[in-house]
Order: C-alpha cells, then sequence, then structure tokens
DNA sequence: GGATAAGCGAGACGGTACGTCTCGTCTTTTG
DNA sequence: CAAAAGACGAGACGTACCGTCTCGCTTATCC
C-alpha cells in the first residue's frame, strides 16, 4: 500500500480534486528545487499552488507525507539505460548521467528526502520500493554484460548497481567531494574489477 | 579557523564559561542520542544544560553552529586502527567498527549533522576537515599493506578508505539496508580485487 | 478606520474569536490597573487570558496595537454629562467626575496609553479620535450655557472643555499635584472668568 | 537629598570618573534628542559614551536613576524671563518660548521623563524640585505684573504660571495638538481674564 | 434533477522553535 | 585590590511553522 493510494481519494481526472493534487505537487517540485527538501514548508507550498493550506493538511496530513508522496510520484522518471555493447561504456554513460541527476535539485530532493525523512513505516516501505525499482531497471545492463562474458556467470545486478552507485552518493551526499570524469573513469575501473573473480586478500 | 576556535571564547577552564560549554555539549549529545541530529532544540538543551537559552544563543548564534561545534569536538574520537599483519583483516574489522559506530546515535547523529547541515562556508570547512582527518588516520592501514605487497606500490590510502567506507554509509543514510559479516567479507572481497591492478573492462 | 476596525475580525459574536478577543481585553484591563500601562507585557496578558501569546501576536501584531485597542474600545465609557441648569454647578461636577476617573488606574491608563505610546499613524489617528469625541461628548453643556446666557454667543464647545480639563490632566500627569475640591471651585472659576468678554491685558 | 547626591561618587573634577560621567551625560542627552526619553536603552548609552554598561550600573544602579539624574541636572536650562512692560507680552513671549522648548528633544525629554518615569520617592522628589523651580523661576513676571495693577494685589504667582504653561502641555502631551501663534494669543487672553476679579459664574 | 456527501476556502488557535534585544548581576581579568 | 571586560540569568518581543478545528459554500456523486 503506496502513501499516494493511502493519500489520494481517486477522483475523476479533471475534477477539482485533481486540479488541487496537481497545483500542489507542483509547487512542491519548485520549491524543492529552488530550496531543498527540508525547507519546503506548507505554507509556501500552499502560496504557490494557491491551494489553502488547510486543504493540504487536510489531504495528506502532515508535511512529510506531502514531501513523500510528490517525491515517489516522481521516482518514476528513471535514469538512461545505457546498451551500448561494452559494460565499461555503459557504466561510465550511467555513472555520469547520475551524478548530472543528482545536481539537479530534483534528484538530490528525492534522494535526500527518502534518505532523511523521519523514519517510520511509510516511509521505510517507499525508500525500499523506490531503491528496488531503482536496482531492477538497471538489470538488464548487467544481464547483457554477462551474456557478453564481460562479467562472470551468476553475478548479482544489485551488487554491481549498488557498487557503482554508492561511492557517488557518497561523495555527493556525506563528504560533498566533486566528480569529474577521471573520477568516473578511475571508479568504473575499480567496479569492473571488484566485480571480477580473483585474489581476494 | 574551526567553527569551534570561531565560537570558543578562550577562557581559564574550570572557569563559569568553561562550565557552561561543557553542560551544553553534554546536553547536545544527550539529545542528539536520543532524538537525532535534526530534532535537537534549542529550548530542549536550554533545559537539559540548565543554561538559558539566551546565553547559547549568545555564545553560538544558531543552532546550526552549536550542533556543529559540538560535532566537530566529538569527531575526535577516531575509530579503532587495526594492525592485524593482513589486509583483509584491518579492512573487515574496519569496516565491522565502523558499522557499528554508525549505528550508534553519536556516530550517525555525526555523519548526519555533517552531511545535511545548511551549508555555509563554515559547515564546508568543517566537513572538509572531518573527513580529511578520517582519511588521514586510516593511512597506516594502506601503507602497510602496500609494504607487505598486498596492494600495489603507489596505491592512493585515500581511495582505499572511501572504496571501503562509501557502501557502508551508503547503505546506511540512503538505502538504510541492513548489513551483516557476510556482507562485510564480500565487500572486503570487492575492495581488494577493485584495488589490484587487472582487466579493466 | 480605526485601529480597532482594523484589527478586529468581526466574527460571529460568542464565538471562538469573540471569547478570545473578550478574554485579552479583560486581562488588558486587569494589566492595566495593576500596573499601568507601559508595564503591560504580552506574557502577562497570554497568562491572564489563558490564550496563546502567537493567537495574541497574530491578532493585534504587536503590545501597542493591542493596548491601543483595549483603550479605544473602553474610551466609550464618557464621563457623566451634567446638566444642573447652571454652568458653573456643571463644570465643578465634570471636574469633579474626571478628577476621580483619572485616578482610576483605567482612566489613568487610557490617558498615558494615549499620550505617551510611540507615535505612529494608527497612534495619532486614535488619539485625535479619542478626543474628538470627548470634546464632542460634552458639547451639549455648553450649547446650553450659551443657552441661558452664561456664556456669550459663539463661544466654543472645545476651547470650553479644553480650558477645564487642561489644567487637570497636567496635574495628574505633569506635576502631580493633588486636586482637592476647593482647587476645583477656584479653577472653574477662573475657567468661567476666561471665556467671558472682558479686558484682555 | 537628591538624586545626584545620591548617585554620583564625588571625584575630583577633571579625574577618570568625572570622564566617565560627563561622556555618559552627554550620551544620554544625545540619546534622548534622537528617541525620546522612553526608548534610551543602557547598551546604546554605553556605545555612545565608548563606557562599559557594567560600569554605568555600577555608578547609577538603574536606567531610570541614570535617565533622571541626568534631566535633573539639565533642568537647571531655565526658560527667558521676559520683562517687556505689559503682562500680555511678558506671557505672550513666555507662552511661544516654552512651546518652542518643549518642541525640543531635550525640552519634551525632560518633561516626559519627570511626568512618566516609574513612580519612587527620588522621582517625586525630582518632579517637585523641578516644578518648584519653574514656578519660581517666573514669579518676578507676575510680580511687576502686581506692581504695574495689571493683575489683583495678591495675585498667586504660581496660579498665574499653571493656568499659562497647563493647557501648552496638555496638548503637547496629551492631544498633541499643534499651537500657533493665534492659539497663543487667545490663550493669553483667557489666562489674564482668568485672573481678573470678576463673574464667577 | 434534486438531495446529499465530500471537499475546499477562509480564518483562527494552540503549541512551539528561533533569534534579537534589554536590564541588571556576577565573575574573571587586568592595571 | 579596585575598575574594566565579559559573560550570564531572566525575560519580553516578534516571526515563522506545524497541525487542528470550525463554518459556510461549492462541487461532485447518487438516488
Amino acid at each position: 500500500m503506496s502513501v499516494a493510494e493511502n493519500v489520494e481519494p481517486l477522483r475523476r481526472p479533471g475534477g477539482r480534486a485533481a486540479k488541487v493534487r496537481e497545483a500542489v505537487h507542483r509547487a512542491v517540485l519548485e520549491a524543492v528545487e529552488e530550496h531543498g527538501v527540508d525547507k519546503v514548508g506548507i505554507p509556501d507550498i500552499s502560496r504557490r499552488a494557491g491551494v489553502r493550506d488547510s486543504s493540504i493538511y487536510r489531504r495528506w496530513g502532515t508535511r512529510e507525507n506531502l514531501v513523500l508522496d510528490v517525491m515517489l510520484s516522481v521516482s518514476e522518471r528513471t535514469l538512461p539505460l545505457p546498451d551500448t555493447g561494452s559494460l565499461r561504456a555503459d557504466l561510465t554513460l550511467f555513472a555520469t548521467a547520475l551524478i548530472a541527476y543528482l545536481d539537479t535539485p530534483l534528484g538530490a530532493g528525492v534522494a535526500r528526502a527518502l534518505a532523511f525523512l523521519t523514519d517510520s513505516e511509510q516511509v521505510a516501505e517507499a525508500r525500499k520500493a523506490f531503491w528496488d525499482k531503482r536496482y531492477e531497471a538497471n538489470q538488464a545492463m548487467v544481464t547483457r554484460a554477462v551474456e557478453r562474458g564481460e562479467l562472470p556467470a551468476g553475478t548479482d545486478a544489485k551488487t554491481v548497481i549498488e557498487t557503482l552507485i554508492a561511492p557517488i552518493h557518497f561523495r555527493r551526499f556525506l563528504t560533498h567531494e566533486p566528480m569529474d570524469d577521471r573520477f568516473v573513469d578511475q571508479h568504473v575501473t575499480r567496479v569492473i574489477r571488484a566485480l571480477q573473480s580473483g585474489p581476494t586478500g
């Protein structure tokens, strides 16, 4: 049971309810892009959307629910799934796109929201769903590499993706270190090595 | 010039100033451990420390400054620097300790604070200092491995540490996936492979 | 447009808004009577009225607005309008009543508030309205005296009242000299003489 | 026992004590002229005078004492004592000068301070002294008029002055109505009439 | 198509955090 | 050791935000 379903009264599209929902969603995205996810306040949203704050509270209950709902509805926008015929090129492209996306207020907002919203049943669920989808979406990239013999048979797609994206998120959100093409290149090299069979220390 | 220096009037230890400082620091740590870093409010701190909120504002100016100061003053507590004679064992021990530390309210608090405090000159500085120290503290582990021939000559210590800790932080703060010994073992294996010379895709 | 109108959301009497308003007004009057108008603080009012300070700020914005609003709403309570058939008796009665009223915490409070509130558009307006009403309310006293021939035709009512009340306020607020019946008697005598035609030096 | 004596440690003039005193006095006058007597704050004074606030507190104890002390030391500046040979002209000149003086920040400040400082033994004393001196200073004006036969023998000087200045203070401090030459002229006329023997209603 | 139920606009309010400012006291440091 | 320097305690002031509630009206839905 997703937050959205929990929270969204299913009404005929185009009706008043839908209009309010869209206006508010748009407003939240706008606000997130401007000030970051933890500065988004209901009054601001209310003004931007031209919707009374009481209506927002009636529908979403709390700021957190609202933000979460919007973030999830937006998490659909998946990153490009490269298919160049080479694992190295695929990973490089994907990493570059991810870095660019995370520099987007939206990209950063979604990740931050998922990461740092106060924990609750719903948030945990939403988070899991989000990352599951992320991992799943990029499975093909790995499958193809295995088929091409670039990765050992039985390689776990999720592990590959995680190994690839973890340091990127780490730099982006924890250390705030910049990432240039050189970093991406070396990082991809390490990822590929990490996934080969070979010496284990 | 660190935040702490910027903010702390250097007075004779044991004097009133020092007493207030200590009480407030203790209170912040307590509060961080209880509710997490972003729920720490001045009134709460004020009550816990038995220090007037106005005194806190006089000294630290804003909540953010205060939290940052405390987090930094605590960042001294460095993690153990294992020296078992084997890179694999060293990394395993370190990773395990890190995971345990990050499950500590304090460990989580420090990282979250550094990661998510509203950006400012000071916060950026403090963050850089924190991570620099982290990386530097663990340099010996790598140096010794290189000397033992477990890692190629010229291996960058920072890269090793980053490769090791990034996925741990990623899981801890972004995906919130649990990490058991098996994960650590496989992860360390990947890290060691990643740092060898070998196929690059 | 008076402060009160500016500030008072006209809501259904008996509703919550009205209850809050009344509680606060009552509290302000109480406080004014106890400590004088310039010691009335929002926290005190808030406690007395059992109304959150934030609600008071929402409605009145500043302490000054609140005090002013209350003072004005109270300025309705007009002094008695004597009609004894004799100007001298009328003035004496009125002066005596005024002196008694100004010794009231409320009377003193209103006058002091009007006199010494920090100047602003609104305060100036309110002050003018207050005194206009005061002067107007007592016009009849003069009109009747003129009709009886006790004062020259064309005598300005406001001048009469001002001549009567100015020294009373002067003593009450500036010199703090006491005023007894003898003072009133002599004062009224001088007022009546002052308003006759006659030698002008 | 005056406030000043009570409060001023008698030190050698020209010494450091005297310097501080002068600087603070000057600062208070400056501040009074700029913002009015009830907005004068110790921090402001402290900055202006280049004297630590704690030094001010050590010497004067409270803001009120300080203001009072300064106001009194300044109350010496007496208004001109006209001597034109005509009561009417004397009163007109005096009234005009008074009005101008009360429009001065200093003039207004002194009167307001005396009128509205929180009541206390000392304030009451100081107030009485101030007005006594005021009345006394202008006695000659009346004496001469009596000698010239412009006022009845036995006319009380204080009454004359009070009758003259009360409405001026009333307008200046209570109603805030402006006073022009025409007002002064008519007012003086009324004062003179009021003090004659004649009909009393 | 008219009754009815759901939701919205409007406007407070309670509760609370934040940060600024002032007054007067107290301690620490310095000449 | 006394005055200067510098907090500190106490508390008012005003702003902003979150979440709740009430009331009246407009829409959508349903009989």
